[in-house]
DNA sequence: GGTCTTAATGCAAGTCCTCGCACTAAGATC
DNA sequence: GATCTTAGTGCGAGGACTTGCATTAAGACC
């Protein structure tokens, strides 16, 4: 059994101009065995395991090429790191709490009124899955209430 | 005519177990100065023409400082760089387009579905000023579906 | 298989912060 | 106004990227 789609990906690639690196093929294959989100670090560290001399910068470069070739997307929960993750997942917002950092998923559809109105009065199509809404979570906001 | 507060805001810091220090002052001062959104960097460029000893985490720790106490808050627009305002300023929400960069504020009203939808059925309570909504602005959008 | 073009890599330096720590100075108390 | 506690400062180092540049190596063409 082949890695998934790794030669439609060169070809893929190719098509745009661009090359398969042995680089390249061990990012997509860390970001293909986390199937949740992971950090460029982790993907680094993942890679240097078996190919040790890799730059960070090499891995932020590829995870963008990937990125733009639809094979990846990245989000950003908490305002700090990226967290990147395969396109093939179905996407969903975040909800990350401000006061305890708990970071809760909402199915895209849920966002949907809010997309609605974007579109309708400004034009907008916003990338809901991109950034996390920060806010104070359930727990958190009964606490303060005074509980 | 005094400086906006000032005197309320060295007792307001006081009660809190706070200090009003020359180089806060200055971080409030450069902050009411510029009435829009600025960066930490911007704030301490402003500073040093005064006071050039000023250095940048005390900017940052400054910024913060100034949030907790309700004076400031910070919003995320484009990723990258952190932008700080006065907190008595209208809040709004912004879009910010992944194509051109372009950027357009929103009444938090607009956002008021959305709002409703995450308090339901999440009971999350989301700050939507605080980060952006990347997405593809109109313009962009008419481009890029062939023009 | 050798040549050649240029995408991609590795390295170093830079940006925007954040954090730990020793020192300084607010401001409360005498 | 001297003393004392501790919040706040500056400095250095570190983290998460980003960028410019010389070098390397995909992969297209012979």
């Amino acid at each position: 059994m082949p890695e998934s789609g790794d030669v439609d990906v060169g070809r893929e690639l190719r098509a745009r101009g661009k090359r398969m690196t042995v680089q390249r093929r061990l990012v997509l294959e860390a970001l293909e065995r986390t199937s949740h989100h992971t950090t460029a670090d982790e993907v680094a560290r993942q890679i240097r395991e078996r190919y040790p001399q890799i730059d960070p910068s090499t891995v932020y470069r590829n995870l963008e090429a990937l990125e733009e070739l639809g094979l990846a997307t990245h989000t950003h929960l908490n305002d700090r790191v990226t967290r990147w993750h395969r396109a093939d997942l179905e996407r969903h917002g975040h909800l990350v709490c401000r006061v305890c950092g708990g970071e809760q998923e909402v199915p895209l559809r849920a966002l949907d009124p809010l997309d609605a109105v974007l579109r309708a009065e400004h034009g907008f199509a916003a990338d809901l899955a991109h950034s996390a809404l920060v806010g104070i979570c359930a727990s958190c906001a009964r606490v303060s209430a005074g509980g």
